[in-house]
DNA sequence: GACATATATTCCAATATAGGAATATATGTA
DNA sequence: TACATATATTCCTATATTGGAATATATGTC
């Protein structure tokens, strides 16, 4: 099997950093025609309209004509199910100093242990 | 160019779904051997293994050698990166009802003008 | 040493990619 | 109609992947 398509879900959509970019363009909440996003990214104007094809088939953003342009606007909902997940590992990084302070002891302990068993294995 | 390998970043490391569940069955904070998570997911070991190891690679997981296992634990920390990004879309879907609410008016009213300049277009 | 267990690595196949270049398709305008 | 602008699509190439099967590499035990 080879890997997921991008279009899979959107863990695959966003793992590419031009669309993260991209998203970013669109994260004030208007809505932008293709080519103001070429401009403001300076991307040529074929991959912008690539990637922005994948985060529409993934949801991630929404098109709707307006004359010659394409306007897309960001669909932030669908980037829910990433924050649920990630948000799950939130208190691992967000308690502060004298938390910071026991794991680095912690850490320091692991890494004495680990050297020593190394040591042992060699 | 191709895809950026799975390596890359945390982003790209964590599309592929059964890495993610990986990750879960290590969320715990506690060490596990290859064996255990296999035991777990009831994923083939090699396919564990290969996960592990992309998991490492990014840093999210970090191994010790103890007798014949290896004991594989989370480093959630790296994951945070994913969650700086994420957590700036938090808004678009944690503010309540009302909001919601206000958002459907919004985007019925948008719909309206969007099919009114369609009409014009055809 | 012989054998079992735990884990990693290699080889294979099929597949999807991202970027670049060229081109196609709308749409607007004179 | 002819031309310009905006955008999408196609074709290309190089590359990395995932899972499976087989195998290699420790390590533990008798």
């Amino acid at each position: 099997m080879a890997r997921a398509a991008t279009t899979t879900d959107v863990f695959n959509a966003i793992a590419e950093p031009r669309r993260r970019e991209l998203i970013g363009v669109l994260a004030d909440g208007r809505e932008y025609a293709v080519g103001d996003v070429v401009l403001r990214l300076r991307m040529a104007q074929p991959a912008v309209s690539k990637h922005l094809g994948v985060l529409r088939k993934v949801g991630v953003v929404s098109v709707v004509k307006r004359g010659q342009h394409r306007m897309y606007r960001l669909n932030a909902a669908q980037l829910k199910p990433v924050h649920d997940w990630v948000k799950a590992f939130e208190r691992y990084w967000t308690h502060q100093l004298d938390q910071i302070k026991q794991r680095a002891e912690k850490k320091a302990l692991e890494r004495l242990i680990s050297n020593a068993s190394k040591k042992k294995e060699e």
